[in-house]
DNA sequence: CCAAAAATTAATCAAATGATTAAAATAAAT
DNA sequence: ATTTATTTTAATCATTTGATTAATTTTTGG
């Protein structure tokens, strides 16, 4: 068991509170008291809520979407196979982070543009590689359909938990069985929809 | 030209920087500003910020999920048609409301329990229904599934609208295209994943 | 050891923010 | 017309909150 230096601390506690809290909703209070440190450490370290928020932010991106491109631009694997790997992982990731997708979609939405550089490249190696991969599969859908169905498929029943729950269309207890199971349906649901 | 009431003025205002800034990013200056009337009226009438937003997310909910259930609970109306009317209205509605999705989605994370008997009713007259059509359709789908796949590829292109102008997937002029173009094929899509 | 540097704390500041109050303006009732 | 009730405003309060300061403790380098 490593004791964590009073940044990693800091850092740690500022994930919990602002990924629950979203920005605004955070207090640099509450990160401090979470991270068992004086308010006044968090200011020493990070100068300011801003900047904190800008790590955390920054990390919470690319742990949720840095994954795509790696795997859709590799020529070498097949287009279902990099399907299967895309919802398998996304599967994994999210039943461990459920508050991830809301959390960056939420602040995308405010702030827009703060991530164009890294998405653009993501998409200069990833798109031509994808097109010639669906070509070859005999499939017409266009790469931003074909990438948009993946996610929205895989992504959005993490989002429309409280609604299902709540709605009694899937008890919590139940969550996880219906997740695993589309997990292993959404790939034929995909290539179905690609033709 | 009728001039609205100074109650519907806040609720007006209330409604357009709640949906941009959500609960905590909102001021009640900004809303009393936005409104044009001064701030000690927005207590005057309404007693807190937490009572205006009580109102402002209840009326953003029913206009994201109140048409679900009078379309899907119609005995009279084939699955088909149904598809088609959800996907119509909700690309027509969110066009116009980009923000509404999130706002709701993003509530609901935070306090996921506030609609659960409007949600309730709505399952129970639209569930029995919907799986009488889909077993009369030859269909072998869940109804939480189909449900999930309709709002997943209507819903999620709105909130992931940021992401893929960013990569440069789609421009910002092309996106309602690609909207309709998505509005006009999900219909088919559906039904293939429902088979 | 000791002095310098780094880390940590308690106390406090200044600005922001939700809310209230008391007075003024307007509208309604008699 | 005059009183009464309602609506609106300016000023202010009390609390919250991000940030700073000055002092204290701990660590490090010589």
């Amino acid at each position: 068991m490593e004791e964590l230096s009073t940044e990693q601390k800091i850092i740690a506690a500022a994930r919990s509170v602002f990924t629950k809290k979203g920005f605004a909703g955070a207090r640099t209070r509450d990160i401090a008291e979470e991270a068992g440190i004086n308010l006044a450490l968090l200011n020493y370290y990070f100068g300011s809520k801003e900047n904190l928020f800008k790590i955390v932010i920054k990390e919470k991106f690319e742990q949720l979407f840095g994954m795509i491109s790696p795997i859709l631009s590799d020529e070498s694997v097949p287009l279902g196979t990099k399907i299967k790997t895309l919802v398998d992982n996304y599967t994994k990731l999210l039943k461990e982070n459920e508050e991830l997708p809301i959390f960056i979609l939420n602040e995308l939405s405010v702030n827009g543009h703060i991530f164009d550089e890294l998405l653009q490249y993501a998409r200069q190696i990833s798109q031509p590689v994808l097109e010639k991969q669906l070509k070859n599969n005999g499939m017409t859908l266009s790469v931003p359909n074909f990438i948009m169905n993946i996610i929205s498929l895989t992504i959005f029943p993490f989002i429309a938990k409280p609604l299902f729950v709540s709605a009694g269309l899937i008890t919590i207890e139940n969550y996880t069985d219906f997740l695993n199971e589309r997990r292993d349906n959404i790939p034929d649901w995909i290539m179905k929809l690609s033709k």
